[in-house]
DNA sequence: GTACATGTAAAACGATCGGTTTACATCGCA
DNA sequence: TGCGATGTAAACCGATCGTTTTACATGTAC
């Protein structure tokens, strides 16, 4: 595994489990087998490195949700949970831990939730042909929210409770 | 207002804007108005004054949900979304950011919500008569913890989205 | 009238913060 | 052979961290 990998794996476990701000660089740099130095020029800031972090972090979530049916999305979201960890969105976190300032950072977050948004209306358009399915598909972004929220404290089941929910949703919305 | 309540309203002003980690003491003296050596007095840590902005927090809250029905329940949460802000579950970002550690913090997020959960538990039964609901209340936890956390990018609407969603789910399951 | 509780202002504690710098090693490639 | 890119190790920068301390001002109650 090359250098810049190396690094944005280990910062992205580091945040993930530590939070941002607690991380300082010392362990950064201890986690990720690297000097400083060489941290610096790959990274060039500590909140460059977060938002480099979330753009591999996006990529990889993106390609696990890459389903044609709301019923396979959240089966994806509960094998997100049991392989990634439960310790909430790390996007909102990094939001939340920056105060909304930081605007790089805010605007990796923004983006990626919009981009997640436009993916579960094409999901939803999929299964219900053509037309506006505004309302539905807002509330399959609240259950989607929801369990990656609530497995925290109520483990990767919790999807499987949004994918019932979501079931029943759907068959009210094709009757 | 005595100095108590002044820091600890100031205290929780501070951490949900900024974060916990993020904000240090000056800047929690200077907001509640005292000095370093009064704070101290009252709160023993910083970790400490934290446990009492969230236990003060979930006592607000909770008088906030006394409902008596699911519907109710959403419409309250979006009254607390639109009074308090949206910047997500503060008990869930306080346990996310001590990353689990710091066991007081963990003790006191965790009770908040097996309490807010026994309370949805409550509410449900109250609808639907005496009898085992457990998915319907996973269900609408999950829709709960849903609104809070869409609400950060897509506004209090995200609660009638659950409200909406609640009641399809609540109808589905009298039938 | 003096003891006590409650407060302020500000200096100081050692540790750690994000970030830079200096000095030196190793490698592939011309 | 030599040069540039890439890396390490570690000292160093000023700032800030959470916390304690010293010194002093109140008001209130025995």
């Amino acid at each position: 595994m090359d250098t810049k990998s190396k690094l944005l794996s280990a910062a992205e476990q580091m945040f993930d489990r530590h939070g941002y701000t607690a991380t300082g660089m010392d362990r950064l740099t201890a986690a990720a087998g690297m000097s400083s130095r060489t941290l610096y020029k790959h990274a060039g800031s500590k909140a460059l490195l977060l938002t480099e972090v979330l753009a591999a972090r996006e990529k990889r979530f993106m390609a696990g949700m890459e389903v044609t049916s709301v019923d396979a999305l959240f089966v994806a979201v509960e094998t997100w949970l049991r392989e990634e960890g439960r310790r909430g969105c790390l996007f909102l976190r990094s939001l939340a831990e920056t105060g909304g300032d930081a605007p790089e950072i805010a605007g990796v977050v923004l983006a990626h939730k919009a981009a997640f948004r436009a993916r579960l209306g094409e999901i939803v358009a999929a299964e219900l042909g053509p037309g506006a399915h505004e309302a539905l598909t807002e509330q399959i972004l609240v259950l989607f929210e929801g369990a990656i929220h609530a497995a925290v404290y109520r483990g990767p089941q919790a999807a499987a409770s949004a994918r019932a929910a979501a079931a029943v949703l759907l068959r009210e919305a094709r009757a």
